[in-house]
DNA sequence: CCGCGAGCCTAC
DNA sequence: TGAGGTAGGCTCGCGG
């Protein structure tokens, strides 16, 4: 090959972070730049400075409903907006669909992005109705360009400019378009601090840093002058450039504190001396920058929301743990072992928090020892969750930056796909809270009655996506929605509830176009799926496991977002249509099979539990005797049955599926909780509500019950009613470890100066309309008081001391105790209460379990 | 002792 | 100004 002479630029990849817009230049003259900040897939830390794009919003007038017909009455109105400040230029018309039918639509450009507000409520006072006037700048690029959070650039590196990143280009909007999605090499940043709880002061800090180059991870003790503190960190955020810093708790607790130790070495105005101590964003060292409320040099929180800073995303591994998890208990501490029980060594707690300021002056090698692991564990966790990746996955399916993906809300990543669809469409893009607020609530599922007892050999059908497949089904869209009293409608599906939807021939609607699209997407990514495991391809198999998880994510969220009354695109009726099908649906099933002599035990949804009827009479629990049940044999029965079931009655785009078989199902007669011993397509026992599955119980009734399960689902009678009055009894006898009896409730409060420090900074009688009554309460105030903090919707751990006083009395629980006195009867009365649920489909109440013995035997004949 | 509402958490 | 939904079981505190 001869001499390469490159003709174009060249190419880089970059995952997309988060973005923020500046303008440039003056008055009249200035213009808005859109800077995008991310990693390069050679593990560069890029910002793209993108030129071009100009803030619009669209608007129609109620007096024009025709391009034909504009009358010089009517141009007058639209020249009445062309000379209002700020406005560059009025373009248009084009007919967009609006809900009043097709309309002619303006284009308004202006000059800045700050200037929409102030321009919409004067158009709005103008009597005009606007279209897109309120999506944030840097959506509005992603949104034309079709960018999604992996794109690729055709642009060279630019030497001088502000921002502290590894490379920099400025480049047009031609010169940046939407890439495969590729693993981003990110940098993460760890921290934790230790403070004092006498003065609020840091006393060491410790960060890690993980880099996605195959290196080490590294890690920094900060310690000394409160002030050298925060400038080390601040210059180690620097000088390793992390894309995402976590921690545990960071949110609430970290980030507030340090923002207040800025504060408080620091006057009003003092921007260098801030900067120093808090200037982690990836920008100029500026007063304008310094003084941005959100994105800027400093971090910062609006309201209650996420943190933000210039270039850099923040993503709380508690938060990350609590979503993905649901763990019982939310301590640092408590997920690391529930992660990584053979480690104990890292996450045995050995510093007294509750004690900090003598631990400090006492054993300050050990505090230093316990905050730089406790540092660490966060990047374990999200490691391990594999937090980043399927954020990144999620960010890629629904077009979004990771910011979005990783603080946004689920609305935000509809709207994505959404808006990008109805701009091709022509469809307008009406603001949110602009529909009429829904009149109380929709109607739900249906859910059938359950009668106690065990059922044997039971097939599960359900309905593949339920939700989505009406929504494609019948075309339900905000676009294809028909006006009840349109005298001649088009042709049509009508709900039940008298709803109408256009059929898709007639219009496809804009949601079951997408929601098609990403069921395509998703079988792809399963199919790849498959292919990658055969290959023992890891990389693969992590990556299209991640997109299906996201696709899957998105798509049931579409029914839950249109059924909300704030947004944008939603009607009232379209929820009530989605539900109000699936019931007939599944009630039509019901009945179908009722008819046909079939026994339907239960149905909640979009599922159906019917017993398989050649195998009534037939044993279903293998013992270890010589008339073991013979499983496979069984197994293809169920198989027959419930596949031909779900094959004769799928109809349409309701497609019905054998989903489980099980050998036995067992109810106590309560809709949403009951279990089963399930044999296809793999063997487990299955248990859905019941208090094993709920995350304020206590470990004891838990592991009670779920060997009282086993005993149920082998029908063995004798032994699970002698188990549940052993344990009732154990109880009884205060001869359980208290560690098994700490019960967990998540608490609120609406914070009112974070960190919380004092009872003060907390007003519970905000969230609870008596606080006091709330054991979570108490014990949230009791850890306040002693210097442990509170972050309002976590969970608090405590122990029932008394609970023969109402209201009960509880102490807090953490890690280190150890010798708590519990109150044995208040715990057996609970654990009898749980378990007499189970029993008494046996004959033995909770009361018989209390007692011992049986006291209703009386009546049993 | 019972019924009711507040609150939590789950199933889908 | 902030924002996916409804159905349902269960515990606790409170008042009759």
């Amino acid at each position: 090959m001869g001499a390469c002479i490159h003709l174009s630029m060249s190419s880089t990849k970059i995952g997309i972070l988060t973005g923020r817009y500046r303008a440039v230049g003056e008055g009249d003259d200035s213009s808005t730049i859109i800077d995008l900040f991310g990693r390069s897939s050679e593990g560069k830390s890029v910002v793209v400075s993108v030129s071009g794009l100009c803030p619009t919003f669209e608007f129609s007038s109620v007096h024009i409903d025709s391009i034909d017909e504009i009358t010089p009455e009517h141009q007058q109105l639209i020249d009445a907006v062309n000379v209002l400040e700020h406005v560059e230029e009025v373009t248009g018309p084009v007919m967009k669909w609006t809900h009043f039918g097709q309309r002619p639509v303006w284009t308004v450009r202006t000059t800045q992005p700050f200037h929409v507000p102030s321009l919409r409520k004067k158009l709005e006072s103008m009597n005009f109705t606007l279209y897109s006037a309120d999506i944030p700048f840097v959506n509005r690029l992603f949104l034309d360009l079709d960018l999604a959070m992996h794109v690729e650039i055709q642009a060279e590196p630019i030497l001088e400019h502000e921002f502290r990143v590894d490379v920099a280009y400025e480049i047009g909007i031609e010169q940046i378009t939407t890439c495969e999605p590729f693993p981003v090499p990110f940098t993460i940043c760890s921290f934790d601090l230790e403070t004092s709880i006498e003065n609020n002061s840091i006393l060491c800090g410790a960060a890690w840093i993980e880099s996605n180059d195959g290196s080490r991870r590294t890690h920094k003790v900060f310690v000394g002058q409160e002030t050298e503190i925060l400038a080390s960190m601040t210059s180690y955020i620097h000088e390793h450039d992390p894309d995402i810093i976590t921690g545990y708790n960071i949110d609430n607790f970290d980030l507030p504190r340090i923002k207040e130790r800025m504060m408080r070495h620091s006057k009003k105005g003092e921007w260098q001396r801030q900067s120093e101590f808090f200037g982690w964003g990836r920008c100029a060292q500026t007063e304008q920058e310094a003084s941005r409320n959100r994105d800027g040099l400093i971090p910062q929180r609006l309201s209650n929301r996420s943190w933000t800073v210039c270039g850099r995303i923040f993503m709380d591994a508690w938060w990350q743990a609590r979503q993905a998890l649901r763990p019982k208990r939310e301590t640092l501490s408590f997920v690391a072992q529930l992660l990584f029980p053979e480690q104990e060594g890292k996450h045995k707690m050995d510093i007294d928090a509750s004690n900090m300021d003598e631990e400090w002056a006492n054993r300050r090698e050990e505090v230093m020892e316990y905050c730089v692991r406790d540092a660490e564990l966060p990047l374990d966790i999200l490691n391990e969750i594999q937090a980043v990746r399927r954020t990144e996955a999620v960010a890629s399916v629904a077009r979004v930056v990771m910011d979005t993906a990783t603080n946004g809300s689920t609305s935000q990543l509809i709207d994505s796909l959404v808006i990008r669809l109805a701009d091709k469409k022509m469809v307008a893009v009406p603001r949110t809270g602009s529909a009429e607020p829904k009149e109380g609530q929709i109607t739900g599922g249906y859910v059938h009655d359950v009668d106690a007892g065990l059922y044997p050999w039971v097939a599960v059908l359900d309905f593949k996506s339920m939700y989505p497949s009406i929504m494609i089904g019948k075309n339900i869209c905000y676009t294809t929605r028909i006006e009840p009293s349109e005298p001649s409608p088009p042709p049509h599906h009508k709900a039940p509830t008298g709803a109408m939807f256009m059929t898709s021939e007639e219009k496809k609607g804009l949601v079951p176009f997408l929601l098609e699209g990403l069921m395509e997407k998703r079988d792809e990514h399963k199919r790849a799926l498959g292919i990658a495991k055969q290959q023992d391809d890891a990389a693969a198999v992590g990556f299209h496991d991640a997109m299906q998880y996201a696709v899957k994510i998105l798509m049931n969220s579409f029914y839950g977002v249109f059924a909300s009354g704030f947004y944008r695109f939603t009607h009232r009726d379209l929820g009530s249509s989605i539900t109000a099908w699936a019931r007939q649906n599944i009630k039509g099933v019901i009945t179908s099979l009722e008819q046909e002599g079939l026994s339907v035990v239960y149905s909640d949804t979009d599922s159906i539990f019917v017993q398989v009827p050649e195998l009534q009479g037939v044993a279903y629990f293998s013992s270890n005797d010589a008339e073991s049940v013979d499983l496979n044999l069984h197994t293809s029965t169920m198989f027959e049955f419930g596949t031909q079931l779900a094959q004769r009655f799928s109809k349409d785009s309701a497609v019905l599926e054998f989903e489980k078989g099980l050998s036995v199902f067992f109810s106590h007669g309560a809709k949403k909780r009951y279990l089963g011993q399930v044999i296809w397509p793999n063997e487990e026992m299955l248990v859905r509500g019941y208090e094993t599955q709920r995350t304020d119980s206590f470990q004891f009734l838990i592991d009670s019950m779920n060997t009282l399960f086993q005993f149920v689902l082998k029908d063995q009678r004798d032994e699970l009613v002698a188990f549940a009055i052993e344990q009732v009894h154990a109880l009884k006898r205060n001869q359980v470890d208290v560690a098994q009896l700490v019960l967990s409730k998540s608490c609120k409060g609406k914070v009112l100066k974070t960190p919380v420090t004092s009872l003060r900074d907390v007003d519970f009688a905000a969230e609870y309309a008596n606080p006091d009554s709330m054991a979570q309460v108490r014990v949230a105030r009791q850890m306040i008081e002693r210097g442990l903090g509170f972050t309002s919707g976590m969970k608090v751990s405590f122990i029932v001391e008394d609970g023969s006083k109402s209201p009960v009395t509880v102490k807090p629980w953490w890690d280190e105790e150890e010798s708590l006195s519990y109150d044995g009867t208040y715990y057996a009365e609970r654990l009898a209460t749980a378990l007499g649920r189970i029993t008494e489909a046996f004959g033995w109440t909770a009361k018989d379990l209390m007692q011992g013995s049986r006291q209703s035997s009386l009546f049993s004949f």
